[in-house]
DNA sequence: CGCGAGTGTGGCACCGGTTCCACACGACCG
DNA sequence: CGGTCGTGTGGAACCGGTGCCACACTCGCG
């Protein structure tokens, strides 16, 4: 193993000056400096990050927290995070968090609480406030992306917002029977995800005078994949009588289960259904899914360039969000309505007279 | 900061006996590690693992090299490897590579050829010769988990194996126009998971005395995706003349862009066309798609497994997969055909008179 | 009773860097 | 011409642990 003092001793200087050269901190002379490169690459010396951080307090490394790695908007989240960091020489530690329990517990206090990471980014995860506050009270910036976390920075579309554009969408094109698939599970939290896109389905619903249609307030949960789309939509469009001539989906993946789902019912797509979905997922142009666009890759990136700033980082690049150079937090991030042929109006004769 | 100083002071005891008490090498008097457990409770100490990795070299963190986050499969394994880490009390840096270019050659050179992880799993990658070099070379054990990685323990299915007994299957059923949907990219490596499924279908089809119908060789090649299986497809069975009665493709993504596309082209399915994929997606039982399962979330604690057992680390209830405690790294993983309603025996009358 | 083995503990060097401080030297300036 | 400042360099402390070694004590055994 060779340590930099073999380098300094090949350069013939001092291990301090050896420092100096090599991370361009402190006065070298050039001559020197030139030196100590050579001697460093001629040795193959590569240094140890561990004595570094040691001493520095730094480890240039990321902890991400994500509750899934397999559904396509974290894929492309985590997929985007990474990229950005590596481009900035942090590594990336992944946490693939459960919703709750021991293991939950024991990465924040174990894994997250140890100096082994300088800050976190949190993804589509509700974060308790003793969590938020066992990572900022060692002095680690936590960044939440989508998810809430009280009091920490937070990055996130206009959820309400734009499930309200996509309700609208259906409610433009006429339709007067819409359902609402929601995404379940971890949606207790009043700010969650799944919590804003419902109620921007209320707000639009309420506002056009439509009485959902179906389960209590036109609303069934679904798991947020394509099987838990699948299930969710047999069982609202079950009968017949009662069904709803429009859709809007908490996700791209319950959108194609419940395309699956219409098509194993028989019913023509989009004559007598349709569907408004939510994630811009890669799949949505081949099987026509009209849909609100948000940018995960994008967002990843956003979310490491505001961890940067917090670390005092110069990013380069990245050009700053706002003019003090930290990230508008306030802001939403970009969504986008796409039209394709999942939707249209409704057949003019009603299924059900009124 | 508290450190192991404060604990000790606190408890009345050295350093050394401190660090005895809470690594639990050596020996301390019980009376004694009781002490210091709660004096370290006391203050919230938390130890570095910078210091310790220091010092002993080990850094409990695991090097992880995956091409794809956002593709089924791999996002199984990577999280497969992610829970069975965690659980071992290790980290997981994650390197999301490039197939090649500076970026890929930047992960080898700089990020992993630090102190900073013990050991290296490559997920799916073609690792050349001096990639696995510059690891081993530096003490790192490497396992490859699918993909090549020359001179390294490899951990993988029988690909030409399973490839041939899904086109027997489709043999079996009757089917003599069977055409291959092959992955594209990354195969140009002989061994890579790609050449070998493409080799099992030629070996099927060779033994069974039957000419693949299509492109040369029956092959088209398809980008391991649903888009990409759905482009594939189209050229394919653009021309119902020269149309396959079955398909093998070589992911369940590829089958199931190619069942849009048979969709789109208005043929019935599996009437008119059979279709049996390879990987046991999540999807595939909703779709009824036959396919080849493999368990990439074992397979992905098989590697961490492996990398354990080669790190010498006791992984104590998972059961040694030979006598000796090391996996056997001859022996392929599992794999099995499960049978679904896209296959079925081909239509009485053939759509083209030979 | 003497000796060796087993147990328990403290002192100290060390892992491999960074950084503070002291010092040397030349240039510039009043 | 003496003082100050900017530049360049080396020495040494330090980050926070681990582990070797020395030493003390107890116990069993010949």
């Amino acid at each position: 193993m060779t340590a930099i003092s073999d380098v300094a001793r090949l350069a013939g200087v001092s291990k301090s000056t050896a420092s100096r050269a090599l991370t361009g901190r402190g006065y070298v002379s050039e001559e020197t400096r030139r030196r100590v490169v050579e001697a460093a690459a001629e040795i193959g010396y590569i240094a140890s990050p561990n004595a570094a951080s040691l001493v520095t307090g730094r480890t240039k490394n990321v902890g991400v927290v994500i509750p899934f790695v397999n559904r396509w908007f974290f894929g492309e989240v985590l997929e985007g995070i990474e990229r950005t960091l590596l481009a900035a020489g942090y590594d990336l530690t992944l946490y693939n968090l459960a919703l709750a329990g021991p293991e939950r517990d024991r990465v924040f206090d174990f894994f997250l609480a140890r100096k082994r990471v300088d800050a976190v980014i949190a993804v589509g995860v509700d974060l308790t406030e003793r969590e938020v506050e066992v990572i900022e009270g060692r002095g680690k910036p936590i960044v939440a992306l989508g998810g809430t976390a009280p009091g920490a920075p937070r990055l996130a579309i206009d959820d309400r917002g734009s499930a309200r554009l996509a309700t609208e969408h259906l409610i433009d094109l006429g339709h007067e029977r819409i359902a609402h698939l929601a995404g379940a599970g971890a949606g207790s939290a009043a700010r969650s995800v799944q919590a804003l896109r419902r109620a921007g389905f209320a707000d639009a619903m309420r506002e056009a005078g439509l009485r959902p249609v179906g389960e209590p307030d036109g609303i069934v949960e679904a798991e947020m994949t394509v099987p838990g789309g699948y299930v969710a939509a047999l069982q609202l469009l079950g009968h017949p009588a009662t069904r709803p001539s429009a859709i809007f989906a908490a996700s791209d993946e319950i959108a194609f289960g419940a395309m699956r789902a219409a098509e194993r019912l028989g019913m023509s797509l989009p004559g007598s259904l349709s569907i408004v979905g939510f994630d811009g997922h890669e799949h949505a142009e081949l099987f026509g899914l009209t849909t609100i666009e948000q940018f995960p890759r994008v967002q990843g990136r956003f979310a490491v360039d505001a961890v940067m700033r917090l670390l005092g980082e110069p990013t380069g690049d990245a050009d700053p969000i706002t003019p003090d150079g930290l990230p508008d937090f306030d802001r939403p991030l970009d969504t986008r309505l796409v039209v394709r042929s999942s939707t249209t109006a409704p057949s003019a004769r009603p299924l059900v007279a009124r």
